[in-house]
DNA sequence: GCGACAG
DNA sequence: ATCTTGTCGC
């Protein structure tokens, strides 16, 4: 599937002044086999949340590096279906095309809900970074079997980076854009940052009530 | 055959 | 991803 839907990704373009960007994220409760997925919507300046949604299901599929967008892809697409406005663009918690069939979930997602999309992950799936200086703000390119599929981005001075790659209908460069100019003061955009916070607490709560 | 391997 | 004790820094 992944190898047949690469060719439908465009690799370009993206809004330069979104009015909204989104952040999306799933938390797991392996106890009980549920998982919660949250999105949060901010305002472009001032990243205030506009909107949240969340959505619990249960896990139907088993984490295997390379087809994450089938375990977290579903979760997300039924919190996406309760979000009442459309993200200027989506912020992922995973890799877009620096994956291993250039599709990994940002991209998957963006496809499907034809929205431009944008992967940041926490560490590298595929390729090696270029030199990297210590300044926020900096960049390296991430290169891949001699392509450049994304960069490695110093968010904040003193900090591990986070792996920005375009997911659909977003470039290189303006996907590195468009992540700096969605952080505040962590390392994670805040919209990501949110959503992941929002689906722990999700989780917390569900747990903490009283089981079935 | 061995090492790597988003979350 | 989740867990878990302590430490560092603003």
């Amino acid at each position: 599937m992944q190898e047949h839907l690469r060719s439908e990704v465009i690799v370009g373009g993206g809004p330069r002044r979104p009015r909204t960007i989104a952040g999306a994220d799933v938390a797991y409760d392996d106890d009980r086999g549920r998982c919660f997925a949250a999105v949060v919507v901010t305002s472009v300046p001032g990243m205030k949340v506009v909107e949240q949604v969340t959505a619990e299901s249960a896990v139907a599929f088993p984490y295997a590096a390379g087809l994450l967008a089938f375990r977290e892809g579903p979760p997300l697409l039924a919190a996406f279906a309760k979000l009442h406005r459309r993200p200027g663009v989506i912020i992922f918690d995973a890799h877009g095309i620096a994956h291993p069939r250039r599709f990994g979930l940002a991209s998957h997602l963006g496809y499907l809900l034809d929205v431009p999309s944008i992967g940041c992950a926490k560490s590298i799936f595929v390729g090696k970074p270029l030199k990297l200086n210590e300044q926020a703000g900096s960049t390296a390119a991430l290169i891949d079997a001699g392509e450049c599929v994304g960069a490695a981005v110093r968010t904040r001075t003193g900090v591990r980076p986070v792996y920005v790659s375009p997911g659909h209908r977003v470039g290189r460069r303006r996907a590195v854009e468009l992540v700096l100019h969605a952080v505040t003061r962590y390392r994670i955009p805040e919209p990501l940052r949110l959503a992941g916070i929002l689906a722990r607490r999700c989780k917390r709560e569900a747990s903490t009530a009283p089981r079935a």
